[in-house]
RNA sequence: GGCGCGGUACCCAAGUGGUAAGGGAGAGGUCUGCAAAACCUUUAUGCGUCGGUUCGAUUCCGACCCGCGCCUCCA
């Protein structure tokens, strides 16, 4: 078996299969740095993040290429309102989406930024025109003619032959050849930042940044091309154009697109009150380790309702695997194996693969760590678990974690970030007393705790109860949970 | 209107032409000084509705109802 991908090309699923034997070159279309990221987009990310994760795991070195938007309309028009630069600006929300991607265990891409490639994509809209595909207006913009790309369409599946001959049509200020004609470069309007450029003064159109980064970065043919479903039309039929009508070669040979997300039912907006920036979540006291588990439990083409009941659950799920993990680490086992424990994480491991090979199916990947999480928990019990299955059933969780990456505990230290910004934007009244629980249960060093726990034991073996409650309780409340085990006592924090 | 996706238990959510993964929640039980963790049992004769094909459909086909997406820069 080897992986199986749906392509938004063909509109099925298919052998995947790289140009470069073992190598992956992809690309993915990151975020026009003007606000806070919404968990909306870290669903894409998070997808294309567990995507080339799993083609690591596989065996496939990857180049992956993410841009970074940093000048379209709204960010220039945020930037004179706030009247600062457009770098100024930009530089903010790019640093911040740079931490949240951390937060949230997405592994960082090779970053390239639209701003950094001014020259070059003057150059290819120069090389355009030369070839009579792209023209200039009366004002100094550039438009891509459509008309010299009979395959237009082809990605989102639209026919727009009965349109492209259509005669020159005054479109609101511009000066078109035909409706569809989008821009490649836009002139500078008065007070706006401008780039003076081979082709004339203005800024990049937003098609343009992908087609000469990605080429740049990956040739004029690379493996894979993702994003959110919503950028297949325009924006990835039209770099699909502008590149192949350049380049005479096929773009991108697989476009991986992820699907929206609903929140609590209903499409996030900010006019319903749904919509959230992971900052928000975390506010709130989520942890960034529920948030991501949330994100990826769902396979990324289908439709994911993301609750607050969800993110509930999704905590539980992780600190279920995570107790399973302590448990195998902390045991006293007797030498040897067990067949049955070898066998399960054996076939474990071989049904994970199994399933993210199929589409990436996350949610079957996830059913089958938990069956074996509650196979070995029951083995646990009976004592069935022998020295030498530990570090098969830890490979294998290892392995689901790979990919998923939930298992690391550094919460607190992420959600302290969080709590540590929020006064930095006013957003003080925002904290949460769940965060503030959590960040003070961080203070706590793992001595302390230590120390605490062996006064409650030594209380315990004078069966003084009512003294060692009391420091369960006091622990408790400082987010500190206990289990007396036959091996001990294990602690871990809330 | 055009193109596309989906409707599965209390919640989230896989999946299959032969009778329903997994997680959470609930109930009962085991273990424990009490907890916690863990385990066991249990919770859809049912997979939007109505027809059709079939020995057999939740899975294929059709119609309808509902939700969602794209169709001028929202991941």
């Amino acid at each position: 078996m080897a992986l199986r991908l749906y392509n938004t090309m063909s509109s099925q699923v298919e052998d995947f299969q790289t140009i470069r034997d073992k190598e992956v070159r992809m690309y993915a279309c990151g975020p026009t740095v003007y606000d806070y990221g919404h968990i909306g987009n870290f669903r894409t990310f998070l997808a294309v993040d567990m995507l080339q994760r799993f083609l690591r795991q596989s065996g496939y070195s990857v180049r992956y290429v993410m841009n970074i938007t940093d000048v379209d309309d709204k960010i220039i028009r945020n930037a004179a309102r706030d009247g600062v630069s457009v770098q100024q600006y930009t530089a903010k929300y790019e640093k911040a989406f740079l931490e949240d991607s951390a937060m949230i265990g997405i592994q960082q891409p090779t970053l390239v930024r639209a701003t950094d490639h001014i020259p070059q994509m003057a150059d290819f809209v120069a090389r355009l025109v030369e070839k009579d595909i792209a023209y200039r207006t009366d004002d100094g913009s550039y438009y891509f003619r459509i008309a010299k790309f009979p395959a237009y369409g082809k990605l989102s599946k639209k026919d727009f032959g009965g349109m492209i001959d259509s005669a020159r049509v005054e479109f609101d200020e511009y000066d078109k050849d035909s409706a569809r004609d989008f821009a490649l470069w836009k002139a500078p309007k008065p007070g706006e930042a401008f780039w003076s450029t081979s082709i004339g003064a203005g800024r990049p159109g937003w098609h343009l940044e992908c087609s000469v980064m990605s080429m740049e970065e990956l040739g004029e043919t690379f493996d894979l091309h993702a994003g959110g479903e919503d950028l297949v039309f325009p924006h990835h039929e039209n770099e699909i154009a502008q590149s192949e009508s350049l380049t005479g070669k096929m773009f991108a040979r697989f476009w991986f697109h992820v699907r929206f997300l609903l929140v609590e039912g209903e499409k996030m907006s900010k006019s319903l009150g749904n919509f959230f920036t992971l900052r928000d979540l975390v506010l709130k006291g989520h942890k960034p380790s529920s948030i991501r588990y949330l994100l990826t439990s769902v396979p990324y083409r289908n439709q994911l309702n993301f609750t607050f009941d969800g993110l509930k659950q999704a905590a539980v799920s992780v600190d279920r695997l995570r107790n399973f993990r302590q448990r195998l680490n902390c045991g006293n086992f007797s030498p040897g194996s067990n067949p049955e424990m070898q066998s399960l994480a054996t076939e474990t491991t071989d049904r994970m693969k199994a399933a993210l090979e199929d589409d990436l199916n996350t949610a079957q990947a996830q059913a089958a760590i938990f069956e074996m999480v509650r196979r070995a928990n029951a083995a646990l019990d009976s004592n069935a678990v022998q020295k030498e299955d530990i570090p098969s059933l830890l490979a294998a969780l290892e392995k689901f974690d790979d990919i998923f990456a939930v298992l690391n505990d550094d919460d607190a230290a992420k959600m302290k970030q969080v709590f540590e910004w929020a006064p930095t934007e006013g957003r003080d009244k925002d904290i949460g007393a769940e965060l503030r629980d959590a960040v003070q249960f961080a203070q706590l060093s793992g001595a302390d705790i230590e120390n605490k726990i062996a006064e409650m034991e030594a209380a315990r073996r004078s069966r003084n109860f009512k003294s060692s409650d009391a420091l369960r309780t006091e622990l408790t409340t400082a987010g500190i949970i206990i289990e007396n085990t036959k091996d001990g006592v294990r602690w871990r924090r809330k």
